[in-house]
DNA sequence: AACGGGCGCAACCGCCTCGAT
DNA sequence: TATCGAGGCGGTTGCGCCCGT
């Protein structure tokens, strides 16, 4: 047998989460940053297990989170990517940075899954279930193909990291470890850098307020909390203005305006590829560039997704992200 | 108005990976 | 090198809502 459960303990709490629940996590988080779930528990009082918690965070509460109704734009991006990827929820979600990976899981398992099954029984000219399936139904050679194509990306993005890091001096280096996506999605900062979540606990207040106000509809106020912690984060420089400013916020910003000012620069001259990279990259940049970012034209991904002569595609997608990466750094 | 089936989504479960010791 | 534990990930479940009958 496996191991057991970790949350297999008498009187830790399952089930849906509570608004309360909810704004002790956030108010935690917004202390003291995601990260070491183990000691959340313990240190808010939560009767939840570390692994709830973090599920909790990541897949509600965190800022940034966009929700309701998936655009055709990122529909055809999941289905694309899922044939590339397989079911990797959470590499597909790493090009829909607003997604979460349980979120697009879900649309895939309960949309897509039967939209394209539909596809295939359907019409004679739909898409054939075989190209959206894992690899495993694919030629051989398009399986050797992804899978190079997914390594050679893969080498980009930890090439990319490690150029980052050593671009930036070398007492800054040590903190680049804390810009791990997993606890530093969408820039939020770590410990100590809580005015990027939601500023004060007047924003809890709101939070709360929020909360009673869609009182009548329980899945609705969590919505509601959701949305006014993006909505906090997304006006957390003025949040930030307003309240005492430490240090470690300062050095948040200083980096945060570093990582904007190299991807901006970027950008400017290539922004096709910034939107293709991997939130690893644009988790720096700010949330009003992303949104017009991907209301913009094509990424060079998707271009390459969309592109019928895919071989072509992959190549110059190979090279223009090794060779674009090294030039922006 | 009541009921039942289908759907959507939040949350749980268990395995895997990776870093620390 | 082996072991352990925390965190990550994908599959699955359960519950509430919606819609048709």
């Amino acid at each position: 047998m496996g191991r057991p459960p970790c949350c297999d303990k008498v009187g830790v709490k399952k089930g849906p989460w509570t608004p309360e629940e909810d704004i002790l996590l956030v108010s935690y988080i917004q202390e003291h940053g995601p990260g070491n779930w183990r000691g959340v528990p313990t240190n808010t009082g939560l009767l939840r297990c570390s692994k709830s918690c973090r599920l909790r965070w990541t897949n509600y509460l965190r800022p940034g989170i966009k929700r309701g109704n998936f655009t055709e734009h990122e529909e055809k991006m999941i289905i694309h990517l899922q044939a590339l990827l397989g079911n990797r929820w959470a590499a597909i979600a790493s090009y829909l940075p607003q997604r979460t990976d349980n979120d697009i899981k879900n649309y895939w398992n309960t949309h897509l899954r039967r939209k394209l099954s539909k596809l295939q029984t359907g019409t004679s000219d739909g898409v054939s279930r075989d190209s959206y399936s894992s690899s495993s139904s694919s030629t051989s050679q398009q399986a050797i193909s992804r899978g190079q194509w997914e390594r050679k990306l893969q080498t980009d993005i930890q090439m990319a990291k490690k150029a980052l890091c050593d671009a930036l001096s070398p007492e800054k280096e040590s903190r680049l470890s804390d810009l791990k996506p997993s606890n530093c999605y969408l820039g939020c900062p770590k410990p100590g850098h809580a005015s990027s979540y939601i500023s004060s606990t007047e924003n809890i207040a709101k939070l709360l307020k929020g909360w009673m106000r869609n009182s009548p509809k329980p899945a609705a106020p969590a919505h509601s909390a959701a949305t006014q912690c993006s909505l906090n984060v997304a006006g957390a420089d003025s949040a930030s203005s307003e309240g005492t400013q430490s240090k470690s916020e300062g050095f948040s910003i200083e980096l945060t305006e570093t990582f904007e000012s190299l991807f901006e620069s970027f950008d400017s001259s290539n922004s096709d590829f910034s939107q293709s990279m991997s939130p690893e990259a644009t988790l720096f940049q700010d949330e009003d560039k992303k949104v017009s970012i991907q209301q913009g034209q094509l990424s060079l991904l998707e271009k390459w997704l969309f592109d019928d002569g895919a071989n072509q595609g992959k190549d110059y997608l190979s090279d223009i992200t090794l060779d674009e990466t090294a030039n922006f750094l």
